[in-house]
DNA sequence: GCAATAAATGATATAATGTATCATTCTGGC
DNA sequence: GCCAGAATGATACATTATATCATTTATTGC
């Protein structure tokens, strides 16, 4: 189910590029690989999703590890984003933008239809936050939420999406 | 590390039997055991993690597959909450109490000494966060958020705890 | 260009976690 | 006591994740 144009992809996979090599590091074909499988999916994968997407579309075959591996690198320069509720992978929606991970950063899951949509923090909900925790006094170190909901698609069709 | 005194665990114990009672459920041999162990314990713990406790202190081995059942039993009168980002589990905090779980339950986690605190979510965060995904049409069905951060104790001890 | 070095990946084994399935035991109602 | 359903035991296995060392690939200094 590829939901991106190819000319999209190439564009964002470009972008990543950049972006690595900003950081001194590199966009292995290898860390391509998984990168491209990631943009290319509508929702979440978990490691091993993606090792069989990676392992389908090419000739040789990746170990289990290199995807491990090539996660937590792609992880660093926030190419890609990890949910920790499910332990599932999700390319970044702002990998070609100019946009900076100042705020933290959210996610929203369809349960209808297992998307993802990635949210900036906004000013009231972190204040919100920081301030119940500080009734017990918590102090906050890190806001990353993954909230379960209906996305607007799946809210229109009565069936609740696929 | 026993954190609590044995007439208040057997206090709890008394009350997250009367809890399932009152649900037509049992609190059994087994499952008071796993409870009991999460209720001695200062911080979250794994399936796994429950399981080498129980056949710790007893002589008859439990086989993985009961906890991971009895676990399941415990979530539904809410005797314990399951942490989704880490995969482990606390008792709730309102066993012997009269509270009612009426607003969505957050878990403040201490990075210091792996302690969690249980605290409702406020009138404010809850809208802050419905408000921020209705700006992305998402509809929220469940709101649990786990955050991090340094509880008080850990904030004045500035070995940072342990 | 080429050796030396570091980074990345391959390969294998194994640990850790979670589930499926069927047998057995326990419990309360008759 | 007997029976139906609940709970647990036991075994096997699927899935997920990591440790370790060998090999390949890139980079740097010369």
């Amino acid at each position: 189910m590829p939901n991106i144009k190819q000319s999209k992809l190439d564009s964002l996979l470009r972008a990543a590029e950049v972006s690595c090599a900003e950081n001194g590091a590199r966009l292995t074909q290898r860390r391509r690989q998984v990168l491209s499988e990631l943009m290319q999916s509508s929702s979440p994968l978990s490691a091993y999703e993606v090792l069989d997407l990676c392992n389908r579309s090419t000739t040789s075959a990746m170990p289990a590890m290199s995807v491990y591996r090539i996660l937590d690198f792609l992880e660093q320069p926030l190419l890609v984003h990890r949910l920790s509720t499910s332990n599932k992978y999700v390319s970044c929606a702002h990998i070609a933008c100019d946009h900076k991970h100042f705020q933290a950063t959210h996610f929203l899951l369809c349960e209808g239809c297992s998307s993802v949509e990635e949210v900036d923090a906004t000013e009231e909900a972190s204040e919100a936050l920081e301030q119940m925790a500080k009734t017990v006094g918590f102090k906050l170190t890190t806001q990353q939420f993954e909230l379960s909901g209906i996305c607007t698609t799946c809210q229109n069709s009565a069936s609740g999406g696929v």
